[in-house]
DNA sequence: AGTCTGACTAGTA
DNA sequence: CTACTAGCCAGAC
């Protein structure tokens, strides 16, 4: 009884917020991290809120699988993500992660 | 109640 | 690589 579909979004934006400085993960893996691998959609849209219910995240450090930027066009400019991204020693080539399998960061393995 | 959309993923062709 | 389908869940109409 306590499975409250809040704390889904909550434990999203803890995680997300627990990501080091220049490295990435995946909607899927975060989305299999609180249980829910079939969700990995209702990670994207918790960073679709979480601009208004947790301002701070850096949702830039989330991409899909392929360590593709699919989000960038939410962050107000589409080459915003990018940069930002780049900011942190992360090269970004044709809107993708290079060395992603590098950069990617699996929460289930740091928690 | 239903229908469509969406910052996803896996599978198939 | 593209295109489509199915599954997934929340939100807006």
């Amino acid at each position: 009884m306590e499975s409250d579909k809040q704390n889904f979004f909550e434990r999203v934006y803890e995680v997300v917020h627990q990501i080091p400085r220049g490295r990435v993960t995946t909607y899927g893996a975060i989305a299999a991290f609180l249980g829910s691998k079939g969700s990995s959609r209702l990670v994207g849209w918790a960073m679709n809120q979480s601009h208004n219910a947790c301002p701070g995240i850096p949702a830039h450090r989330v991409v899909n699988r392929l360590g593709i930027l699919t989000g960038k066009h939410h962050f107000g400019s589409p080459s915003m993500m990018q940069q930002l991204l780049e900011n942190e020693n992360i090269r970004i080539e044709n809107d993708r992660v290079v060395d992603f399998r590098k950069k990617f960061w699996d929460p289930a393995r740091t928690l």
